[in-house]
DNA sequence: AGCAAATACTAAGTATTACTTAGTATCGTG
DNA sequence: CACGATACTAAGTAATACTTAGTATTTGCT
């Protein structure tokens, strides 16, 4: 008997499968203590213990994927933050011009 | 002399503002206790505590703003996230198509 | 199959952080 | 000016995460 995990346990979860790491590797290369790494990793992705935002940037930042991508439970949007991942500015504007349209569209 | 604020009581403030509503009144929407909900509000937006990713969703639902849009530094896709809320999944997908082209094209 | 190493996972105590309370400052308006 | 509403803060208490010290489980090798 379990409670539902949070999106950011899944998301995480997801994302360190997709790179093959371990838990204690991806740990550590977030800046985690070797000794910890471990344990701590397992508790995020388990949903025993919550990651705070300042934890979560620094696991983006090792897994190389976008902040935002851990809290987007809807997948469509979590796999478009992703593919903006490396957007240029003007990228990110022709985008958001083109949702903008998108929503007068009533598609 | 204070430290940078975190994306999330940026945007938070922002989106509270927006909708013209004091911190408490925010607060007591979210499901915080009338006695506290200033006082944690205020925490949250000058950066003195960080509201947990459940609070976040509650903040959310209140103020009508998609959960990731608090956790977006980049101004552009905090846009999308929010031109995305009431986007149909067949818009979503539209949407991922589009940005995912948009990654072949180096504009 | 059997063993070893790596990986995943867990309980429990300690450390850290958020939450509540009680209040002070500041802003806006009659 | 005064008063009500809003913003903000310190400090003690309550809640949660982090560390430690392990036990399970999986993987790969002979």
């Amino acid at each position: 008997m379990s409670i539902a995990l949070h999106t950011v346990a899944i998301r995480l979860r997801q994302a360190r499968e997709q790179l093959g790491l371990s838990q204690k590797k991806l740990g550590i290369l977030a800046g985690i203590d070797e000794f910890s790494a471990s344990a701590r990793m397992n508790q995020y992705e388990r949903g025993k213990h919550l990651p705070d935002v300042y934890m979560v940037a620094r696991l983006a930042k090792a897994l190389s994927i976008p902040e935002p991508y851990f809290y987007c439970e809807d997948e469509t949007l979590a796999l478009i933050v992703l593919a903006l991942k490396d957007a240029t500015q003007l990228q990110k504007k022709s985008a958001l011009e083109f949702v903008k349209a998108l929503d007068k569209l009533k598609l």
